[in-house]
Order: structure tokens, then C-alpha cells, then sequence
DNA sequence: GGGCAGAATGAAAGCGGTTACATCTTACTG
DNA sequence: CAGTAAGATGTAACCGCTTTCATTCTGCCC
């Protein structure tokens, strides 16, 4: 690989002229700058990165803190990351936490001893308290669907409340009455938002929230599939379950078809998140739309002119949820 | 941040040496590596790894070249891989060549730039003679899902041909003796195998492979769709169709379903992936098992072993496919 | 033509490590 | 106890680039 010293060599100039064609940076006139350039082209010069970094200080690589890497969510979410900063010349890295506190920190470690100039991280596990500090010692940070108090500004995230809302009042304008819900774990604050969105919407149509057609659960298939057997078991009579994510909903539908019911004849369901598997469950899942893929595009687009400063699009911090309509919701009994 | 001089400062011993505790490389008494450790710790020290890279010559990072990043294969190869070079201290960086064969160049030239130690790339756009070319300048190279003439060994790949035959086979013996095939692009020699395969349980079966009940199509849902369509609309009989990957029989299975057919009572259907899609379809479609995340993983041994010389496992070039039966195939009409 | 401002360029000091080589300690050996 | 080889440590060059500051070059004005 030729050096810039080679460089400057052929084309008769010092390093200092070349950085400062490379970079743009500096003055530089026409005649020399078209010597270094076919220099460069002669032979076939790639600055180093590496060196770029250490001499600049600056690594024009993002960290992403994810879960997993695969699933829904975060692949939808990385690639949007990705598209964006590549485009800009950036390199996303990125680092899995697996929801387990201890391994986040390592990650958060990892990704900062990486010398990345900003951070972008989807975490559950870790406490508001930590990312407080992490926000203020460390490269700039950017959260995504959580809403850390305080941290407001740097927090991309949906309205979840609203999503559940929608997702409930479609149900109610179909004349559901009893409605069920699944819930993911209280403990996160996007589960709780949705929740209280359902209860919102219950409430505007004079209903109460009965506590009996209420799970809490796990977000997870199986979760689902449990929290609609016992919702079942209860005996109390129901028409309609809203899940908090389409996982969950697709357990629940396992279960449904295993008791025979019909969906949405005998039971509408409602999903969240609109990932993929809510197109190949049967019948394909309304659901309410979650737009990560635009969020991580935001996401990058916040880095690039905050960190890299580049100058963008107006920056979003709250996304709204759309309604998805397909099939296994239908007419209520009343 | 602190650096390893004030570290070596505040331990009264050189830069040297304390590169040498870090690093583990050449001796230092004991006695001096507890006062440098304990220095190291006083100051909150971590290596700058970007002035370690430069000085190394050694970036500690490898890149993989994906498609794209979401979808149920990259995802889970990615995790394979980050899962066992984290482990090991390594970084994963990653780009996506959307299938394109000038994005797919651009996409190496970045990862390239960025000084990787290893490229492991999962490409159909790349013609053999350009991955023989990279193979021959660039870094180590090891290639995913495709085997490259004159490079079997840097390809990790899976028996697709042997894939083929297990699905079909499957149908044989459940005595389907008209059996359709929906392919995906022939261009592509995974596609190729995997019909192979098909052709040879037929031929042990005393079957012949009947070009009319084989269609071609593109590896997407609309793609199958579309072919099961024709395939209906061919008015041949048959009693169970093959499909190249889940997606297409996601696609097919609504085709089916459309037209009135049940699966598996008028119908049988086996997909090939085992992508999470397969177990939400209904009926759960019954498939062959690709394991792409152990693939991964052992690529990254593979770099782990070759590029950075830590012992590992053996290297395991190609993977066998496994029948994962669910409720979509059932007994044939014979 | 001398003087001068501003533009163009170069010299050299880092950035924070690694490592070849030189030097100084030890611990044995005979 | 001198001689010596292995072990421990330090010195300094170097990795390939950026950037400050000084210097040189231009063109312009009086």
C-alpha cells in the first residue's frame, strides 16, 4: 500500500500539501492540487484510516449497543444505521448486549475502547443512572426507544402510548366491548406506554380497564402463548386481545387455534411492532407499525450533524406508530 | 484518557515495558508487572487501540461483506460471527452490498480501507474471478454460502445438493410420487444444488425429473406465489411441491390457500432455511435446517485460528442440511 | 522597483502505541 | 570469584497521517 509519503514523493510536493488535498482542508492551488491527485491515482492511494485516526483524533466510526443482532428489530434497526453512515463514508460498529446489565457495560466498554465518536445503543438492562454517566464521560450518546428523564433530547423513540391507544380504538370502533390484553414486562417503559395507551382508549369509549383481562408477559412467543391459555382459563367473556408485540400475538394465536377458536370469527387480535412474522402468521396480523428502520436512519442523521457536522434534516425524537391493517381482526359482537 | 506513558511514569519503568505487560509479549519479572498492573488500574488505563493498530500493523477487525444486514439469514451469520470474535477481543465490521456487484466492490474497498484483518463475505453479485483476484491482494478471505473454484478451502458452505434430496425424499417416502419443484435463480449454484439434490431422489425413486412441475423463480414470497400459481394453472397433477427456500413457500402457501387448497390434506409443501418465518406459517412448514449461525461461527474460528493464530477447533468446510418436519407435508396420495 | 498582504507550501512535532536493539542485572559454572 | 549466558529493562525509531507555525511566493499598489 503507497504511503502519502510516496505520494508526496511523485508529485514533487510536501505530506502537508497532500493531507491537505485528501481532506479538503487548507489552501491548495489548481496546478498542485491536480499533481497530487494523479499521484494518488498513479498510485493507487487509499489513506490509511488507521493513521487518520490517531494523527486526527477521530475515528469516523459510530458504536451500536444492541440486543441482537438478528431478530426484528435490531437488523431493521442497524441497517438503517448503516445505510446512512456509509453513505457518509462512517463505519458503524456495533456490539451485542444480550438484555443482561453486565454484559451491556462490557459492551459499552468494548465499543468506547474502539474509539468510536458516538454511541447509539438499544438497552433495556441498563439503569437510567448509568447512562446518565455514560452520557457525560463518554462519546456523545444517543438512546434509542427509551426515554431516559433528563436525556430527553438524545432519546429516539415511539410513541408507544399512542400505538396502544390506536391499536385499541380500532378494536372499539370494530364494537369490541371486552378487550383483552397481553402485555410485555411492566418493568420497561415502552411495554407500560402501550398499556396505558389501551387504557386511554378503553377510557374515551366510557370502559373501564378490567384488571382480570390484563397479562403481563414477556414479549416472547411462548409468553404469549401462555398469557392467552390463562386470559382463557379465567372464563371471563372477551372478544378481542390487543398484544403489546407481534410475538406475543403469534403465540396467542397458536393457542387460540389450538382451542378452536376462529380468528377473527370468534376472537379479533391485534399485534405491535409490525415485524415481518406478522405478514406470515395466518390470518396476517393487524398490527400497529413501527418505523425502527427510519429510527436508525434518524439516528445516524443526528451523528452526522452533531458529531460530524454535517448539516441534515430537522431531527425527530418521537415517532408515531401507524395502524397496519390485515385480516385477523374483524366486527365485534355488539 | 490516560496513556501508557503516564502509566509507565507513575510505575517508574519504561514505555516498553509496560507494552510488554499489556501485550503479554516478551518477559517481564514479576515483581515490575504487579507495579505496572496496579499503575494501570490508578489511572483507569486502557490501551488506545487505534495507536495500537497503527503500530502493530494489526487492526483487530474483520470485516464481513452481508446483503443486507436484516433478513433471517445475515442476521443470525452476523451474530454467529460477533458472538466468537468478541470472545475473542476481535471486532466485526460489516457492510452491505444489496446484491449489487458495484456495490458489493465499493463495500470491500470500504471494509478493506478500514485496515481488517479478515474479510468474510456472503455475495452472489461477485463473479469467481474478482474474489480470486481480492483473495490473492487483499486480506484472508473466507467466503460464505458459495464454493469458489480453486478456493474450496476458504469456502464454508452447505451440502445444498444433499439438502435437495433429503426434502424430496421426504415426500417420496410419504408416497408422493408427482412432485413439484419451485427453484430459485439457476444462476446462483446454491439454487442449483439444492434442485439437484431434488433430481437425484426422484432418480433413486425410479422417478424422472418432469421439467413441466419445475419453475425457476427468485427466492421471494411474491416469487413463489407467482410460480405456484403457474404451476397450477399448468393443469398437471401433483401432490406436494419443493421449494427452494422458506420464503418462496411462504409465498406458495398463499397461492394454496387462495385457491382453496388445504395444506397438507390437498397439498404437501416443504420449504429449505428453517428461516423463523417456517414456524409461523400455518400449517408450521416443514423444512431443511441451514445452519447458518454455526457457519458463522466457524468462520470465525477459522480467522480466529489462521489470522491471529489462537488454536481452535477443526475447520469444518462444508455443513449437512437437517430435515426439520412440522405439519406441512403429510401423507401422498399414492 | 520596493513594500506588503495574502496565498501557497514546507518543516517538524506530535498522535499513542510496538519492537529491534542495546544495555544492564542476575544467577550459574568451573 | 571471574566469566558468561540468560533474563530484565530501557532507548529510540517507526507506524502513516494531521496540523501548527514559519517560510516562501505572488500579485498589487504607490
Amino acid at each position: 500500500m503507497a504511503t502519502i509519503y510516496e505520494v508526496s514523493k511523485l508529485a514533487g510536493v510536501s505530506v502537508a500539501t497532500v493531507s491537505r488535498v485528501i481532506n479538503g482542508s487548507g489552501r491548495v492551488s489548481e496546478k498542485t492540487r491536480q499533481k497530487v491527485l494523479s499521484g494518488m491515482r498513479a498510485l493507487d492511494y487509499q489513506p490509511n484510516s488507521i493513521a487518520q485516526s490517531l494523527a486526527s483524533n477521530r475515528s469516523n466510526c459510530v458504536g451500536v449497543l444492541v440486543s441482537e443482532v438478528h431478530g426484528p428489530v435490531f437488523g431493521a434497526m442497524l441497517s438503517g444505521i448503516e445505510a446512512e453512515l456509509r453513505a457518509a463514508g462512517k463505519l458503524t460498529i456495533f456490539a451485542t448486549g444480550h438484555n443482561v446489565e453486565a454484559k451491556e457495560r462490557e459492551a459499552i466498554r468494548f465499543l468506547v475502547s474502539r474509539n468510536c465518536d458516538a454511541l447509539i445503543m438499544h438497552v433495556e438492562a441498563l439503569a437510567d443512572a448509568f447512562i446518565h454517566q455514560q452520557a457525560h464521560q463518554g462519546p456523545p450518546l444517543l438512546i434509542m426507544n427509551r426515554v431516559v428523564p433528563g436525556l430527553e433530547d438524545r432519546c429516539i423513540s415511539l410513541d408507544n402510548e399512542h400505538g396502544g391507544y390506536v391499536a385499541t380504538n380500532m378494536l372499539l370502533e370494530m364494537r369490541h366491548r371486552r378487550i383483552a390484553y397481553i402485555s410485555g414486562p411492566l418493568a420497561w417503559g415502552d411495554a407500560r406506554a402501550r398499556l396505558e395507551g389501551h387504557g386511554r382508549a378503553l377510557k374515551e369509549h366510557g370502559l373501564r380497564l378490567d384488571r382480570r383481562l390484563v397479562i403481563e408477559s414477556n414479549f416472547h412467543e411462548v409468553g404469549g402463548s401462555e398469557a392467552m391459555a390463562e386470559l382463557l382459563r379465567r372464563d371471563i367473556p372477551f372478544s378481542a386481545v390487543v398484544c403489546a408485540n407481534d410475538e406475543m400475538a403469534a403465540g396467542a394465536m397458536d393457542t387460540l387455534r389450538t382451542q378452536g377458536r376462529s380468528i377473527p370469527d370468534d376472537m379479533s387480535l391485534v399485534g405491535f411492532d409490525n415485524a415481518p412474522l406478522s405478514r406470515y402468521l395466518y390470518p396476517k396480523l393487524s398490527t400497529v407499525n413501527y418505523p425502527i428502520t427510519e429510527m436508525g436512519r434518524m439516528a445516524a442523521h443526528w451523528v452526522l450533524e452533531n458529531v460530524y457536522g454535517q448539516s441534515g434534516a430537522d431531527f425527530q425524537n418521537i415517532f408515531e406508530p401507524e395502524l397496519v391493517i390485515r385480516a385477523s381482526a374483524g366486527p365485534g359482537p355488539g
